[in-house]
DNA sequence: AATATTTACAACCGCATGCTG
DNA sequence: TCAGCATGCGGTTGTAAATAT
């Protein structure tokens, strides 16, 4: 199938939009929406392509971006994204209201890729070293790995964190009101004071993501749950239309699930959610088909 | 102060995909 | 069914600003 050019290139400007240029486009917008990208310039009276307009719009010009620095909790939310969604920049920027897929994409290659690869160097000895200490301090806990977590003495953890937080977890991007609402912690001071096992592979683990996985392995062992431990495996092993293998697609189907079940079920914290979501989606990860 | 290097970010490029006639 | 078109997306580039030498 042939595709066609995005535009005529011939006498269209490109480069840095100037400040006219951004009003013209502005008005354009808000006076007659945008339901041509390719029309759209001769109508403004741009001399700019229609995908060169469009982005512009979409990455800068918008009213709803939030514009400025990321927040130290919004960097965090990148990167647990990240390590889910891989490369998908638009899948992460719909979890980061105001917050662009180019503009995600660039604080990660200039800032954040550096940063994780900062802090493993760090801190990989000092896991090394601690690794066996922590498994020391939790043999009950190792013990517990190789069962479900549903036992009563989970369990009543589970509604004692139950009880001292309800906050039910909303990640569609309209739940999210505000930027305490998507990331700001508030660890279960039960789960912080209690020594991490090792279930996760530290090799593969950056300091940050580390540092966000202190408490995964109690959460994955003693909070986790009402979910049904089938859930997990139910979207992949869903039926799916031989017309449409769309790997990706049931990733998210996968992992829209997952949100959505936590929706349902969370009475966990947001760090909480944060690191199991991260667990489950290796898992689903690891047992979908190769993309 | 001048120059070199690094960082941050806007913008571009081209492929993939969905929609429409 | 298929070609053409519009748009979405991720990788890459260009460049201004900041920082180091």
């Amino acid at each position: 199938m042939g595709r066609s050019p995005c535009c005529e290139k011939l006498g269209l400007k490109r480069g840095p939009w100037s400040k006219e240029e951004d009003d013209l486009l502005i008005n354009c917008i808000n006076k007659n929406g945008h339901p041509n990208w390719r029309a759209l310039p001769k109508l403004a009276g741009l001399l700019r392509c229609g995908k060169s307009c469009r982005l512009r719009w979409t990455n800068y010009l918008r009213p709803d971006i939030k514009r400025g620095n990321f927040t130290p909790e919004e960097e965090d939310t990148i990167i647990k994204l990240h390590k889910v969604l891989g490369n998908r920049w638009s899948a992460i920027a719909s979890r980061l209201p105001g917050r662009t897929d180019n503009e995600i994409k660039n604080i990660w290659h200039t800032r954040l890729k550096k940063k994780m690869s900062k802090s493993e160097a760090q801190e990989t000895p000092d896991i090394q070293e601690e690794t066996p200490e922590i498994q020391e301090e939790t043999p009950e806990i190792q013990e517990e790995t190789t069962e479900t977590s549903k036992s009563e003495e989970n369990l009543d953890i589970h509604s004692e964190s139950e009880n001292s937080n309800l906050d039910i977890i909303h990640l569609e991007p309209e739940n999210f009101k505000d930027d305490s609402e998507i990331t700001s912690p508030k660890i279960n001071p039960e789960i912080q004071q209690q020594p991490s096992s090792s279930v996760h592979s530290s090799s593969s683990m950056s300091s940050s993501e580390d540092s966000c996985s202190k408490s995964m392995d109690q959460i994955m062992l003693n909070n986790l749950l009402e979910v049904d431990d089938d859930f997990w495996s139910e979207v992949l092993w869903a039926p799916v239309d031989d017309s449409n293998h769309n790997n990706d697609n049931n990733l998210d189907l996968s992992l829209i699930s997952l949100e959505e079940n936590y929706q349902i079920n969370s009475s966990l914290n947001d760090n909480w959610f944060w690191d199991d979501l991260f667990s489950r989606s290796n898992e689903l990860m690891l047992e979908l088909p190769e993309l």
